[in-house]
RNA sequence: GGCGAGGUAGCCAAGUGGUUAGGCAACGGUUUGCAAAACCGUCAAACGCCGGUUCGAAUCCGGUCCUCGCCUCCA
């Protein structure tokens, strides 16, 4: 798709918007900092992995060709202390996360990477990147008591250590805690391989039984699948220091006089809870699961998609009078799916039968025609400046909303068949559009039918009430009507809509949902 | 202490020199047996506070108050 806008995006490094263009015409290489599996998946790791989806998402409909590689930690010190904990292996511990999170990632909608490395199948490439760092001078080994090798690099080593994170290295020394290990030759190197642990796990290497540091891997992983000196690179902000740091300082001390390990660093905002920052320490810790418990998928994804990119999102949780808990942002968000669902739902009602005309169109369809004609353009300018995401749901809002002014006025003029041609043709263009716009952020991605179902059988668990309790209310009230015995028929309504079964009378009866 | 982000109507959230953001809630209307949904309208002459630049500032500059984050594992 040819767009007008020239895609900006906001580089860390040097703390700006920038008109991105590729290193190599047509193409992209992406490396996204994926998670370290020692848990299941909490929110920010959705918003993360949402917020560069969406990048890919944009960058492919905007005719790029994206190698997009996000990495999956199973061997972390995280890792084995949970696994430890559980008297479990820890590659099987991380293995199964690595399961949740491809799910619940899944869920979300979010593409599958061109490519997902774990360190599990890379300690090859770790160990080579390592033995080059001290071949450079950019690293050391060092003996321990109890024996054992570790490998630090050297901060010194490296000129340019601080420069994504704007930081000096005698401020973050001034305010470093006093580490106890003296091994090192300055308090801020920082370990590229660890000795193996008490218990001998490990991997053979050149300085013994041992396992990578934690930055390293993103180091050899992301310049085997993209090579060095590749285009963006993101993760959360929280990785800015030290893992990205330190992951720059790494890999181009490894390379050196080959320029920029990589050109454009994005990272993603957190996500708070009572304007703090979620954390375990804190209790305000929600999972993926947490939320998929109570809400649609595509609703949480629709919530998460609201604020743009590098802003706080603010998730709040609230206790009602029942004791359930809530998510109201994402509940209102999932009131958002029902109403694009409805939205497409109608308008491929009207659509049906659509049949070539060269009828004038009338003029009460121009301004919807207009509408649906500049909405893909808007949506890739508002994607365009730096993925901004809420401009472009308001865009979403405009197609929907004039959508269902259509409809209705198809309704309204249902007898003048030549206005009604033109009206399915126009509702045609509306899907059309408003698939690609949904497309391109990853929402509307559920057949209808499912959608429906799925958000119904989940609505209806959690208020504690069965399907054939709901309608046989429905067919009481039903009788009741035909009866003209309003008086009950509404005692009725009103016993349902404490249920929160909203209902609309059609001329075919009743059709009903259930409320968020 | 060092570095960074932010304070926009009842709530959420765009905008970053002049022209509608958008959503939710509330209220009024069209429609309906009554409703709901949908659409229209109102709330909206909103931009933390104080100065300054400018014909014009939510937007730029200076100061100030407040909130949050990173500096230690974190998306």
């Amino acid at each position: 798709m040819k767009s007008a806008s020239k895609l900006r995006l906001y580089n860390t490094l040097e703390q700006r918007l920038e008109d991105f263009s590729p290193i190599q015409p047509g193409k992209v290489g992406l490396y996204v900092c994926g998670p370290t599996v020692y848990d299941v998946p909490h929110a920010g790791h959705a918003r993360s992995a949402i917020a560069f989806d969406v990048l890919v998402r944009h960058l492919r409909a905007r005719g790029l060709e994206v190698t997009f590689v996000r990495n999956i930690t199973d061997i972390d010190d995280k890792i084995l202390a949970r696994a430890r904990q559980n008297g479990e292996e820890p590659l099987q511990l991380s293995a199964r996360m690595t399961q949740v999170y491809s799910d619940d990632m899944g869920a979300l909608h979010c593409l599958l990477p061109t490519h997902q490395p774990k360190v599990s199948d890379h300690l090859q490439e770790i160990i080579e990147t390592v033995s080059t760092l001290i071949e450079q001078g950019a690293a050391y080994e060092v003996e321990l008591p109890h024996g054992g090798r570790d490998v630090y690099f050297s901060v010194r080593a490296f000129e340019g250590y601080g420069k994504l994170s704007r930081r000096k290295l005698e401020d973050l020394e001034a305010g470093a805690r006093v580490e106890k290990n003296d091994l090192k030759r300055d308090p801020m190197d920082f370990a590229l391989w660890k000795a193996a642990t008490e218990d001998g796990y490990g991997w053979p290497s050149p300085w013994g039984k041992g396992r990578p540091g934690w930055h390293i891997e993103c180091s050899a992983m992301s310049t085997k699948y993209l090579g060095f000196g590749f285009d963006i690179h993101g993760g959360g902000m929280d990785l800015i220091f030290p893992h990205h740091e330190n992951e720059i300082a790494q890999s181009e001390a490894a390379h050196p006089h080959q320029g920029p390990f990589a050109r454009v660093w994005l990272h993603n905002g957190f996500v708070n809870v009572d304007k703090e920052k979620m954390s375990k320490s804190l209790g305000n810790f929600v999972t993926v699961r947490d939320v998929f418990d109570r809400n649609d998928p595509e609703g949480f994804r629709y919530f998460l998609l609201t604020v743009q990119y590098r802003g706080p999102l603010t998730f709040d949780s609230e206790k009602l009078d029942d004791g359930r808990v809530i998510f109201p942002g994402v509940d209102e968000a999932e009131r958002r799916m029902d109403y694009l669902y409805s939205t497409c739902h109608r308008l491929r009602t009207l659509a049906e039968g659509a049949e070539p005309s060269a009828a004038k169109e009338p003029a009460d369809l121009a301004a919807i025609r207009k509408v649906m004609t500049s909405a893909r353009d808007k949506v890739s300018a508002a994607l365009d400046d730096d993925l901004n995401t809420p401009v472009a749901l308001a865009v979403l809002a405009e197609i929907a909303k004039y959508s269902n002014d259509l409809c209705d006025l198809a309704i309204k003029r249902r007898k003048d068949a030549s206005w009604v041609v033109c009206a399915r043709q126009l509702a045609r263009q509306a899907l059309e559009v408003l698939d690609a716009c949904t497309q391109v952020l990853g929402l509307l991605r559920t057949p209808h039918e499912q959608y429906v179902e799925r958000t119904r059988e989940r609505r209806l668990r959690l208020r504690n009430l069965s399907q054939a309790q709901v309608e046989a209310k429905i067919s009481e009230r039903a009788q009741a009507r035909k009866n003209k015995d309003f008086e009950r028929a509404d005692a009725l309504r009103a016993q349902l809509e404490d249920w929160g079964i909203e209902m609309a009378d059609g001329v075919e009866g009743t059709t009903w949902k259930v409320l968020v």
